[in-house]
DNA sequence: TCAAAACATAACGTTAACGTAAAGGTTTTA
DNA sequence: TAAAACCTTTACGTTAACGTTATGTTTTGA
């Protein structure tokens, strides 16, 4: 198949599929003829892979860590390995967020009590 | 006094002075001779103001809509409004980014688990 | 067989707030 | 009076993941 149809099936737009094979995630079977792209199953399948990644929050940096041991290891051993690392540190990140954005909450909170008591005072005779 | 001045007593660099005029937050008081910005007590005061909402969470853009009110009512009571305003819709935001910061965690966890058990399941016998 | 559909590459646009460098005037100070 | 210090404008770089032209080639279907 070329890349058009590729990028239906895999819900995604040629563009992206382009942008993925400079990154060197995913690259055509072959260049027959006038250069057209042509794709096979196994290629629909790696993007299926990569998109399943995003949707756990991997950037593409990370997935291109992940696609090799996930598609050489017949296994699949390591790659879900490298996964479970990678989404642990995500975990640890999500929780440094959320602890920022708590304290982030609670400057807001004294801030707008503040201010807001600043215009009470000031505003009493109007 | 001239730029490189302002910004020192500002803890700001040039750059950054120069970026507020092209954005019409600041503007020198004067372009004398060979054309050097001259400033004064004023433009430090509104530099510093600038300073001040940046280090509450506010947009250069947002401080854009807040610094006119802020210096042309003299009560500064429409600027303290405005700010507080601002403030309050960063507080929705803030609590609607930590509510799906919970919501992506427990989607991490739940994902952890789920191919640790794999893992588990298909290297027991290593 | 010819127009429409699909493909190709190249390159700019998107966000915020400046950092940094280039190439060149001006002011100050020793 | 000359060099150091300061100033000017212009413009590219920074981040991620593509979207969107623009321009030209190839395939396909009526």
């Amino acid at each position: 198949m070329r890349i058009g149809e590729l990028a239906e099936r895999a819900g995604v737009t040629p563009r992206t599929i382009r942008y993925y094979e400079s990154l060197g995630l995913l690259g055509p079977s072959e260049r027959e003829g006038a250069g057209f792209r042509y794709y096979t199953e196994a290629e629909l399948s790696r993007l299926q892979t990569i998109h399943n990644l995003k949707g756990l929050g991997l950037s593409l940096e990370e997935i291109s860590t992940v696609i090799p041991l996930y598609f050489e290891d017949p296994t699949r051993l390591s790659g879900k390995r490298k996964i479970v690392e990678i989404l642990k540190s995500h975990l640890h990140e999500t929780d440094e967020k959320i602890e920022a954005l708590n304290q982030f909450r609670s400057e807001l909170q004294a801030n707008i009590s503040r201010i807001q008591q600043w215009i009470d005072e000031h505003s009493e005779s109007q």
